[in-house]
DNA sequence: GTCTATAAACCGATAGAC
DNA sequence: GTCTATCGGTTTATAGAC
């Protein structure tokens, strides 16, 4: 078995940065969770900003090949999400700090926006299409309900630590979700998220 | 005219804080923008901490003595809030990133949702007994679509830059949120909008 | 590839003269 | 109140031996 250092560096610094934020890191902080000097660290990437940059080069955007269009496919979409969000929240609870690291970064951030936008929009439109949700009551409501999701989805966990601070209880993002799209469902939308889910 | 140097730090912090975010920003970088030593600075702010806590202490928080119980009112409270959003983005670009600087900073951040949240119940409340909200499609939809409405606020700011960035154009905060609360108005409400915003 | 050593700069915070 | 000077620590980044 090959040792793969560069490998281990990235990990190391994913772990990190989840925690602490990227201005929260320091580079002997994480030679020093690798278990390498930080004249090493600095082999293998020069500069601290080539960390995040092969951290988020090394991540692949998983996407369902077709846009979701049933609700349970939706709702897996949802669960998947989820998972990203955490396993990767130095990307998302540290969104605007990261932004300002360097416009390469910036640049990637909105083009994960422009792709998994649609992506939504087509879920939405596929979802109506098949009688799960309702047509648009203006031109332009799934524009907003998928930007209100989107948002959602990034700063599910700085929000959710806002809540459960105050109110003394988490709120499950899927269940949140869910319950700020209610409204959109028909009524063989609502039956088949009763199968999956009670509000 | 008396120079009050702590008043003056107060407002180049802010606009500081602002632009970069606590972390990007210096002792000395506010020293200079004021025009006085680092010293002096530490005079009156004997730790960096203090600063941001000054700043948060000498915000108001302008709330209507009453909750909103008509279109034009819940509408103004948008307004304000907007506003309050961009001559206060250091705390709402950098929100998360605020949260970790102490467990004051947190505190106050989870107060101010404890404080605002009834206020936008009470609101809906308000309206759906006026006739201008309808009623509530399941127990809790309430509770949900409060809580869309305050993380829009809170997370607008860092959303609209993405957003800009990658749609070329950046949507209107008052616009956006009366799109995504749509659903919620009878006709009553919906000709009561039509009044003071097309969507 | 990995290490030690260190440069060069910056950080927050303090001491003390005026 | 405001300043200069500086401490002690940390940062990123580089140089060079092995």
């Amino acid at each position: 078995m090959k040792k793969d250092t560069r490998q281990e560096i990235l990990e190391a610094a994913r772990t990190l940065f989840n925690q602490y934020g990227y201005n929260g890191v320091s580079l002997r902080d994480i030679a020093d969770a690798v278990g390498i000097s930080k004249g090493n660290l600095t082999y293998h990437f020069s500069k601290k900003e080539d960390i995040i940059e092969g951290l988020l080069n090394a991540e692949k955007m998983t996407l369902p090949p077709a846009a979701p269009g049933t609700i349970a496919e939706l709702d897996a979409m949802f669960i998947d999400m989820q998972k990203a969000v955490e396993s990767h929240s130095y990307f998302f609870l540290h969104h605007a700090q990261l932004a300002q690291v360097s416009e390469s970064i910036r640049q990637k951030q909105s083009r994960r926006y422009k792709i998994i936008w649609p992506h939504f929009y087509k879920s939405f439109a596929s979802l109506r299409d098949n009688g799960f949700f309702r047509p648009e009551l203006f031109p332009g409501e799934y524009d907003r309900l998928v930007d209100m999701l989107y948002m959602t989805m990034i700063y599910w966990a700085p929000f959710s630590r806002l809540q459960q601070s105050a109110a003394g209880r988490g709120m499950d993002f899927r269940r949140h979700i869910w319950g700020a799209l209610y409204h959109l469902l028909t009524e063989q939308g609502r039956a088949e998220l009763a199968k999956i889910l009670t509000l």
